[in-house]
DNA sequence: TAGATTGTTAATCGATTAACAATC
DNA sequence: TAGATTGTTAATCGATTAACAATC
């Protein structure tokens, strides 16, 4: 009795169409077709329009999609439409820039806590926040029903760390450390190790 | 005539795979199993064992994986024997954080120039280099030969810019920017953009 | 030798594409 | 109306898994 088992791989191409739609917005464009919006993210038509089927009727024939009514379906969809607090783990060179970073702004994320081990830190102000005791980090999480988290913290103790956010109830984590992590079922993680992008390139390179 | 055309979703496979073998090298392990890799990389023994055969036959029945020389094979296939050098464009927070990132030694990577194009971070040191005019760009990287680039400008100019790269001769753009470039065939972009790795998770979370 | 684990083949599973009736 | 483009079905294509002979 198993309902709408959508695949993660279509799951993970909307957020990619919900930028290129709101780029559109942008530019002051108000309808685009599965061919336009298929050409600009790298994707067939085909596709676009089988992705976006799983979860209802959004287009019309002959005129294609309302881009300001998609832009709202895809937020629903991806559950965007709240904004989430996020934890920022460890606070070096990686976790400064991203604490700093105004690209979460209107895309339904907020830096809400910032945490490190180093005492040269603990104290330290970036941006609207104060870094917090990592020793803490555990309770304050909780009891702030915060479920996701940016892992900036070097490899060695990168697990070590994913493990305590895992007890905290953390529920995704945005993992900058270049390391796989091993976390139990209904955790999420997602990489973005740059020399992982980089070795995916060299081999086509010369 | 075509004769090994390698799945591109296999290659995006090695460099995990990589990353883990040497993780347990420097555990001071030399043996392992595709049993043992795959669930340290959340990936099936069997298809371990197809993604290797793709390239050779690196193991013994009875025995596994010298890690080593299974890391030097990895090496070798990726392309990452060299040390290729990268150019950081934008010299934001997070060309910043790139530019004094320390995990691309030993990884096959070398950050060699920055380039911005604000008149007060032009000449400015970070690390052990000079952040040059984004002017002098073109030229600067064709005369180099440097292939990879790392781009790091604000997504309202990052299309713009990634087309000077284009120019320049780079092949191969680890895209920072929250936006979906459009390059020529032959010119490859990974992208890794935050707001799409949350919003992968969003969708699970209630 | 017996046990373990590879490399590979065949079977399964899932994702993408092509095509088109429906309809705006 | 005629042209355009959707949503969906069926066909194709490709990737993953299961299984096992080979062999260390």
């Amino acid at each position: 009795m198993t309902q709408n088992e959508t695949p993660d791989i279509i799951v993970s191409r909307l957020p990619v169409y919900l930028r290129a739609l709101r780029h559109m917005h942008a530019q002051g464009k108000h309808n685009t077709s599965s061919q336009e919006l298929g050409e600009w993210v790298g994707v067939s038509a085909a596709q676009i329009r089988k992705d976006l089927s799983q979860f209802g009727e959004f287009g019309k024939q002959g005129t294609g999609y309302k881009i300001d009514f998609l832009i709202g379906k895809l937020s629903e969809i991806l559950n965007i439409e709240r904004v989430w607090d996020v934890a920022v783990v460890g606070v070096g060179d990686m976790g400064h820039a991203i604490a700093r970073y105004q690209g979460f702004r209107d895309r339904g994320f907020r830096v809400a806590m910032l945490f490190d081990n180093d005492p040269a830190k603990i104290g330290e102000t970036i941006g609207s926040f104060t870094v917090r005791d990592g020793a803490g980090m555990i309770s304050a999480i909780q009891e702030a029903g915060i479920q996701i988290a940016m892992l900036c913290v070097p490899a060695a103790v990168a697990q070590a760390v994913a493990n305590q956010l895992v007890q905290s109830g953390v529920k995704a984590i945005l993992n900058y450390a270049p390391i796989s992590l091993t976390v139990p079922a209904g955790v999420r993680v997602q990489y973005l190790d740059p020399s992982i992008g980089l070795q995916r390139m060299t081999y086509y390179l010369e």
